[in-house]
DNA sequence: GTCTATATCGGGATAGAC
DNA sequence: GTCTATCCCGATATAGAC
């Protein structure tokens, strides 16, 4: 995990190519012999180092998901207002997904196999980032400057888009030649996701055009 | 791909293993073995019906898309206004997503590997469904009723928190245990899409607190 | 159309020299 | 710590009988 002495290299190396080849490809399709490669080392110093793909892979996840957890607790340390550290709430996972941008294929690959790679400790983990937005939306709650929502359904239509995103970058060429649609202007998209958060939060909704005709209601 | 007569059989037999396995463990983690016991068939049979497992996997995925943009289509044809047309629009996704419960993994899947496994053609009919969005969106703006958005963008604020809210349903025991939340009630899903969809559109937000410089007191 | 049996190969993991 | 060479299982795909 950590030696004092600067060991700049080889597990380096080895965790940086692991990032990308699990986000290429996928933990099934991921491969030692190309990830080997691409770290400029053989094999075999994958398994001195580490224990076998699962853990490699393991490592390489909670590593992300750590960095992310860390700028989202400063977030919610700060003294802003409840709607301010929900947009930096947004820009911080933003922010991560773009110092990393293997993190957002990976998440979507665990996310579609059902949580199967991440051990207890890591989904514990994973479950403090909606548990943390969770304590933002009650604070503004308590203020009177939000509606109660839930903090996971909330925290799925903040990074349901940006991953999609993110993840999309490189699609996105082949995708919009196909359809003629013009490119996304990147500036919308952190204002969007923050200003259709808000919205879902507002305590006076002005959705009253957003009804059909009737209504079920729930509190 | 289709005889007269009921053929209630190993063809469909497969293809419905396929869509359980593909949507289970993906491309890579699909495994031809498994699948051929449970469509309670041998592994030959895949290979006498398919040329191969890409062959199987894209049949499987261009049949789902064309669920999807039947009734997209069917909603876009119809006569209701353009906030309703979307109100519709994010319906029919969740109810195809319902009926067939393992699109939402595969779609996943498929767009974080940025569509390896889907060919030219299939990518083309992926692409209509953010276009259709677009023209009902088109419409609301001529009427005023809408301001401007990119397509993709707002189609990214729909599928993302649906998909995932669909996908994580096996996950989310396991998480609510860890993290403690309570269960997300189902109808609030389609309600808050709907409505942060609807407040992306509308022409005169009222997001002056969504502005990151100072904000004044609302009234 | 449906089966059993098998060819073939890619890739995770290890042995052991240096 | 780093390498080469290799084991060996699992998985796709096929041959060929019925």
């Amino acid at each position: 995990m950590s030696s004092p002495r600067t060991r700049p290299d080889s597990r380096t190396r080895i965790l940086a190519a692991a990032a990308h080849e699990f986000a290429a490809h996928g933990f099934d399709g991921a491969n030692m012999d190309r990830l080997a490669r691409a770290a400029r080392l053989n094999k075999a110093m994958i398994y001195y180092h580490f224990r076998g793909k699962a853990a490699l892979y393991a490592e390489v996840f909670r590593e992300f998901i750590r960095g992310v957890l860390d700028r989202l607790h400063a977030v919610e340390e700060s003294d802003a207002d409840p709607s301010d550290k929900i947009r930096a709430f947004v820009l911080a996972i933003a922010a991560e997904a773009r110092l990393r941008p293997h993190f957002p294929p990976m998440w979507l690959r665990e996310v579609a196999g059902g949580g199967r790679h991440a051990d207890q400790a890591t989904l514990g983990l994973i479950a403090q980032i909606p548990a943390t937005l969770g304590r933002i939306v009650d604070a503004g709650v308590g203020r009177g400057e939000f509606r109660p929502a839930h903090p996971l359904l909330l925290h799925f239509g903040i990074i349901g888009p940006l991953i999609l995103y993110f993840v999309t970058e490189p699609v996105r060429v082949r995708l919009d030649r196909v359809s003629g649609l013009p490119p996304i202007p990147p500036d919308d998209v952190l204002e969007q996701i923050v200003h259709a958060t808000l919205a879902t939060l507002d305590p006076a909704p002005r959705a009253l055009e957003a009804r059909p005709s009737r209504q079920g209601r729930r509190s």
